[in-house]
DNA sequence: TATATTTGCTTAAACGTTTAAGCAAATATA
DNA sequence: TATATTTGCTTAAACGTTTAAGCAAATATA
């Protein structure tokens, strides 16, 4: 097996007697080459296995016809999510996408950025790193005059666009959630506030406690990471309390997840003595016992419209971005955590 | 926001009053040039804030210097740990790699190929979608010359290098786990045989119980999808026996875990009365209660070895690719669902 | 001192396309 | 029938690099 010569537009061009144009011309359906040249043209195309190099194409157009996509980490049932819509709906305008991973580093953020800029992508949609504080890689990005998208983990300052679910409305609708289910003190393990997402949420619990004229325990908000170790962790520090909540909101699924196995561990009866609510809809919130009630950040959606959003731009000679925001409401999928009425009937 | 006009080698060759050719050698240290150079053309590039273009070089040296990752799904510890992995080490050698999804459907996967090869890739890594029985496709790869590596999901047919666990000894190793657990109808609900690796299991299972002069009754095997649906309706089904089973081996996680649910909802003791053991040690069967005895595939080491597979072809001028396999020892991470004596000591 | 080698560049062509400009033949219009 | 328009191509240049070939000046060697 050698590497074999590829098949050229000046083959084609050779073997009707034609010139490179002519057959540039008919693979693209040019109007002004006949059926007759058009039908030769891809018939011999065929024949000699011909494929388009795009390298080339993408050179002399300026138009590599690739969009970089960056997630925190592919292995997650939102992102893959969110990337499968995007591929769809950009696969059908011709669009082709190259995943990378930050794996939540802010370093390899800048190495994903500047992988995809390298490789002359036409556009950009991305889901910054918890990491990511500084944003001047990302306006490397703008400065190269390509589209930036931004979904789920934004920044207002980049003044681009963005699409993301509503999550200061989100703590609302959980914290009404838990006090329809008699919940009196509501504890809630966010991320860090400097991540505006997780900022929005816990803003929506602090505000949510107040309309309901409930106080604000400051013992009862915690900021971490939300791996499953933290919250173990967080967990535990709230049930070592001599005031202990009777509701728990996390903000992240995995962390609720080493929540569960705390309050599980300690025999504590879930939602009766404690109820649980997570965040993000993970799969294994619904095969884990209790099953987990958790919200639903509508990925299809999200990867659609950001799909959709990108392709606008490529109508537009000049690119001019400002900050404008899809905000699509979040659903709260309740399950055996939180449901108490259903437990009662037992 | 102007699309800018970006900098090109000619750019920094007029600063500096020299030619695009000494621009080109001294970015890439050509012993010809003078250090002086070097460093001036250097400064210059930063000044202007130079971005090599990779279409460009690519199209004049023949290399994208990209490699193409073909996987059923990233939504998978498993294939995301791969990814990673590949990426790793790809990254350290100036390579950076393009994944795509399959989704476990053929035509996607051709669609993902066709892609692949039209962005000039230098090599594709694959994992085939379950469905993949035609290979005309991938033989598409090996007619281009680029060297193709396979893993987890492979073909021998195609007479390329391949990495992956050992399927049949895993089996083995299960069998002989669950015999040792005291348990003598051992049943599985496996993959479809045409799959290679399901395959292996199948047959490693039969040899597995020929060697320890246990019978192989038909009722007890069972190919399916291995969905979690589909994991509860053959658990359900194994129940249905008036002789059932005293152990299931499950060759996938997902499917062992809808037999989980099944087996948790008749409230049929685990392991005592029925052991479970899945394939692929996905991280919620640690999540689960009781958690799933399962499978390790050494993800990373597979996605370094894929990796590594494709760098040695880069150094050769002519590829040519000959079945090779590297099958690593999987290894059984025993949890509580097959765990007897852990649980008898309570 | 005469010749050989090395250093540090330049020139020119090439990778495989696309596209603006243009031209001859065919057809339409006055 | 004379002119205008349309059709169906060709020619040539360009996209931004890399690289083989070559050349003059500087340095090394005999």
């Amino acid at each position: 097996m050698n590497k074999k010569k590829k098949t050229t537009i000046k083959d084609i061009a050779n073997v009707l007697n034609i010139s490179a144009a002519a057959v540039s011309k008919a693979l693209h359906n040019d109007s002004r080459i006949s059926e007759k040249t058009k039908k030769a043209v891809k018939q011999v195309a065929e024949d000699l296995n011909y494929q388009p190099n795009h390298l080339a194409s993408a050179l002399r157009s300026g138009k590599s016809n690739l969009v970089g996509v960056i997630v925190p980490r592919t292995n997650s049932n939102f992102f893959s999510s969110v990337i499968q819509n995007i591929e769809q709906v950009l696969n059908e305008k011709g669009y082709n996408i190259i995943i990378t991973q930050s794996n939540e580093s802010y370093k390899k953020e800048c190495d994903s950025i500047d992988t995809l800029l390298f490789t002359q992508v036409d556009g950009i949609i991305a889901s910054m790193a918890n990491e990511t504080t500084d944003l001047q890689y990302y306006e490397k990005i703008k400065s190269r005059g390509i589209p930036l998208i931004l979904f789920d983990r934004g920044e207002n300052d980049l003044n681009v666009d963005y699409i993301g679910i509503d999550d200061y409305n989100s703590s609302h609708i959980i914290v009404e959630h838990l006090l329809a289910q008699g919940c009196k003190r509501i504890a809630h393990i966010g991320g860090y506030k400097r991540t505006r997402i997780f900022n929005n949420r816990i803003r929506g619990y602090i505000d949510a406690l107040k309309k309901h004229d409930l106080p604000l325990d400051e013992e009862l908000l915690i900021e971490t990471n939300l791996t499953i170790e933290n919250g173990r962790e967080k967990m535990q520090q709230l049930l070592d309390l001599t005031n202990r909540p009777d509701a728990v909101y996390v903000a992240g699924d995995y962390a609720a997840l080493g929540a569960l196995q705390v309050l599980n561990e300690n025999n504590i009866k879930i939602p009766n003595e404690i109820a649980l609510v997570g965040f993000g809809n993970e799969p294994f919130t619904d095969m884990v016992t209790p099953s987990i009630t958790s919200v639903n950040q509508h990925s299809a959606e999200i990867g659609k419209l950001a799909a959709e959003t990108f392709l606008n731009y490529t109508k537009k000679k000049i690119i001019t971005q400002e900050l404008t925001k899809q905000i699509l409401d979040a659903e709260l999928i309740v399950r055996e955590s939180s449901a108490k009425e259903n437990l009662s009937k037992n």
